[in-house]
DNA sequence: CATGAATGAGAATTCATTCAT
DNA sequence: TATGAATGAATTCTCATTCAT
């Protein structure tokens, strides 16, 4: 009917899709991709199952979508501190505890970091996720060594092992009853380990 | 009066067990648990789907064995290694590189460590197995902190750590296509990471 | 903006309810709850199996309500019955005709009443289901003790007794082939029967 | 091999498949038909499955068999009390009340009765034992309506009363948990009620 | 002749996707 | 264009019956 969308149509569209992946990503962080069928997806969007096809042409591309944006959020916040200010070792530990302080309010994230995927485009999706958060520990490793911070080392694999050692530290810890470790403690560890890990000199 | 069970049947049904859980595991490293339909693993176990509820009687039971007997396995290695002779820097580093390297040839287990499981009890089952290979690295944490290898640290946060620091580095290496890391190199740098991580010196 | 569903949409929702009740009723009463599979209701319903499950949860909830709603238009009628005009020999006679007559033109109900149920739930609906008929019977023994027509007896076993001899003789009654009875000789020789056996001063 | 069957061994045939019966009847006590599987039922009885075959030639007429030999033993019994001394009312009462105190004692019996049958094979079989019960009620009827005692009536009918009036009655008394009913009050109050229905002078 | 492992059809239930309204 | 009812294939699990040993 109307040749041209109105402004304001456009903004609901927009709005749809912004309401549908917030959904998905609640879902997910709830209860996992078992929790978050398309139908509940939709009806937590405040829309029908039909119209979130208008959306995304399948479950599998809304949660590359959904991973993808999360892990966008997540590049940008790390790559300002990776940029800023400071020695690679005080711009790692900053990194590593603004991760976990995030996962450890809305742990959806570092779920989504190790939940199984429902659909092999969502696998190869997660492994694109995981090298991009790589890539900004990369550069750190990096600096720090170009700066003599850090002993020389392959910054591949230590970029990997960081990312492993927090999202487990942050999702499972060991021990998960006895002696449960503050926020601050469990933060701060992390950002010790890693510290170390890389030949950092810490505390002490 | 009751036929003699012959060797030959013992052994078959003793094979089937077997058989089953092998194409259990086969196809959980294949495509998780998503691809390890009950009917899937019978029918690669070659059985019927009825045959496999002889030998367990859920598919989350089966699951939990798997998952049991691949941990077993290797808490039982790395124990020994865990109570072997040698400094603690030196245990810890057999420790990792032992896992690291049986879990470079058959990637199963450290994929079944980070596969969302489809079932609660099967969950249950990964959170103890994952608390179980943390407790080894627990222990050369102490003895390393008790010698005076490692400065103190928490042994609790260490242990995640470096439990997710190798699944990480093994299962989903940060750039997988560009400058493919050689065995050797990758379970060496590992080993690095967890020791400089913990606080040992390490070699330069 | 939502399209207002027509009128003609919810009368097919609710036609489809009502579809699904009155396959599954068909379904037992021809072949007992044996025959009244998922797939078999939906079918007879003219829907897909799936579709059954948006208007039921389960299968018990299925039948519970199947059973449900036969019991309360029974207790309805026999209720009104019971509170009506007339002495209780005469109230019990009416009711216990009104009944078999019923009984007699749609069997599914007495059916149901002795159907082995398939499922705990049911088997509870089942038994909630003959206290409800059950309780109209004792009420009229109470009232006909009351006013001196019946003699003193337990009405909890009378009531009972009744519900039983009733049902078996509407459902199976004894001889089948020969000498069919006619509807009315079968319908009053119960009415007989019951008022004799509370002590009512039966005719001859 | 052995050209004649020796006496032991025929003996060992009987026993065994007495014990099938034996083991089928208990369990359908138990938990009805649904508990009374055929690996179930073999393993009770001490064989195996594949035995039983060799006694039955499938599920439906084995339980036909239990079914049948249950009512024969209770046809016997009641036979035998039918064809005794006394006055018909005597006999009638006394018939109700063994029958109810023996199916109190063990109530598979009843349940029996009004099982819903798991194949038509043993469906008609259960026709036939209602009606094998109720022609004993039936001669008693004409016995009593010979004698004067009781009115002219259809004993078709009332026997089919009678059955369904003490079945129900044993197996679902209407209020069970309120006022609990001693045994000897039920089978007594079952007899009043049957008595009363026929006509017969009862008590008081 | 006895065994019991194996079969395989069938049951209930779920859910991504489509399409008449 | 939005709706959500309908679809139907797929999943886990059961059990009467058979047959190699």
């Amino acid at each position: 009917m109307a040749y041209k969308r109105s402004t304001l149509m456009q903004e609901r569209l927009a709005d749809n899709r912004e309401r549908i992946l917030k959904a998905a990503r609640a879902l997910v962080a709830e209860g996992g991709f078992r929790q978050a069928s398309v139908t509940a997806v939709a009806h937590n969007a405040g829309l029908s199952t039909g119209a979130l096809y208008r959306y995304f042409p399948s479950k599998a591309e809304l949660f590359v979508e959904v991973l993808g944006a999360a892990v966008a959020h997540e590049v940008a916040i790390l790559g300002d501190i990776a940029r800023g200010d400071g020695s690679a070792t005080q711009r790692l530990r900053a990194a590593v505890e603004s991760f976990a302080r995030r996962a450890l309010q809305g742990p959806y994230l570092a779920y989504a970091f190790i939940a199984e995927p429902a659909d092999p485009e969502v696998e190869a999706a997660r492994l694109i996720a995981r090298a991009q958060i790589g890539d900004v520990f990369k550069k750190l490793l990096k600096d720090g060594i170009a700066s003599g911070e850090f002993p020389k080392q392959s910054v591949d694999i230590g970029a990997a092992c960081i990312v492993g050692a927090f999202t487990e530290a942050l999702v499972r810890p060991v021990a998960p009853t006895a002696k449960r470790v503050t926020e601050d403690k469990l933060v701060e560890g992390i950002g010790d380990f890693c510290l170390r890990a890389v030949g950092a000199r810490v505390g002490g």
